[in-house]
DNA sequence: ATGTATACAATTGCATACAACATAAGGCTG
DNA sequence: CAGCCTTATGTTGTATGCAATTGTATACAT
């Protein structure tokens, strides 16, 4: 059974206006792709089907894959045949570990640094997510508005070395699956947690906003645990 | 007036032992070239040109320069046209904010997890560094073994994602010009900071050595602006 | 029956050819 | 003479075709 790839490739095209390059409107597609769980990871990846069934030859498709394999998102298995990267156990860890530094940092330098417009708009995302909590929004849309209220952040750290490494994180973690935004009883504690982020910001804490970013991240591995816990099945299938 | 890629390519090719594919060749070859100083940021790259000096097609090259776009050591300008990624001044202070934090998670990791035969080995680079120092070894040479030195301090920390976050730093860091090891006052002080740092891992103390490793890129900081101050010249050459 | 060798199919890697676009120069017109 | 339009040239983007390597299946020998 086949990808749905026109749905996809339509909303990039939207998203960019057509404006794009065939190499680059691919590498968006491809990544949306991954995110949405339509392609899994360890899924064999053909050159000669992907570019029949997304419209285009194989150079630009080669130019997005390696593009995306030098982000670690594709990689190359047996024999050089593509495959959608696989994370290990440890690497989950490694990848939190890493991020609660690195959102440290952003935290940290959004609460000394970050212009005034700046605080108003994180606060403002913050509240924005307040009301799509209460009126019970989707785990999609909870989880955007969650990706706008970090990113916001890594923008006001004024740093864009931290900006580029933390998107990138990003883009490597939609290859764990389904957001901690499925488990239900994680919603609350996400909120609370963006809460003191936003208040040590608005309040210019640098210490604090560090620290607050760490502890939101320790808990979100262990919410992530969790997730793996539960898709746990017999290893035959 | 032509760059005399053959050197650089014969030093790939034998580094890898012939094993990797044109495009990847390719892409360290750049590298290579960069890092010599032989392509200085903002020079423009022409597809054409440089494949017929490489000895490649058009194809192999566009992968790895693909490959180079997305570490952002290429960018296109004006018109898609390709060029080596020029910094600008504040992106000196944001690499090394960020180079500062992530060695310092690094040093903080290896202290508290390296293996005993890690700790050995990185020992063992900071004995030969002295060695090197002490017979007034070249500037690059320095270079290379305090490339090394760093380089076992993430590899100790058992992260992956930090150490290729590291790694690509590095490289970013080339397009800065040359090393800090072209100031004679500073090559003392690198072997000092470097034993504080290799001293607290030794004694598995993570808070020392994340300090210590934080001390170490202020000062490189510091360093690396004295050398930028001494490159200034009228606005007019 | 199992292990191995060989032949075939499939897929990736590379090169060449073509199309679209941007740039710059030269001529034409006001 | 100046400004604009046209055209020519060069560069990037895309498509197709070929070569080489790898995986697989089948047949044969032990």
């Amino acid at each position: 059974m086949s990808i749905d790839w026109a749905k996809h490739s339509l909303a990039v095209s939207q998203r960019y206006s057509d404006s794009l390059s065939a190499s680059r409107h691919i590498r968006h597609v491809l990544l949306a792709a991954i995110t949405a769980g339509d392609i899994m990871p360890g899924t064999r990846l053909k050159e000669t089907e992907l570019g029949k069934q997304l419209g285009f030859s194989r150079t630009p498709l080669r130019e997005a894959i390696a593009a995306l394999k030098a982000e670690g998102i594709i990689e190359t298995g047996e024999g050089g045949s593509l495959q959608v990267r696989v994370l290990a156990y440890r690497d989950i860890h490694a990848l939190y570990e890493m991020r609660a530094t690195l959102e440290g940092m952003a935290a940290r330098l959004a609460a000394t640094g970050a212009s005034p417009a700046e605080k108003l708009f994180i606060n403002e995302i913050r509240i924005n997510e307040t009301q799509l909590i209460n009126s019970q929004a989707s785990a999609a849309a909870l989880a955007q508005i969650n990706s706008k209220f970090h990113h916001g952040i890594y923008l006001a750290s004024h740093n864009g070395f931290l900006t580029e490494a933390l998107d990138r994180l990003s883009r490597t973690m939609v290859l764990l699956g389904p957001t901690a935004y499925s488990l239900p009883a994680r919603i609350q504690e996400i909120a609370l947690e963006h809460d003191s982020i936003n208040e040590a910001i608005q309040a210019g804490h640098g210490d604090d906003a560090e620290v607050a970013a760490k502890r939101h991240l320790r808990n979100a591995v262990k919410a992530r645990l969790q997730i793996i816990a539960g898709q746990q099945r017999g290893s035959l299938d």
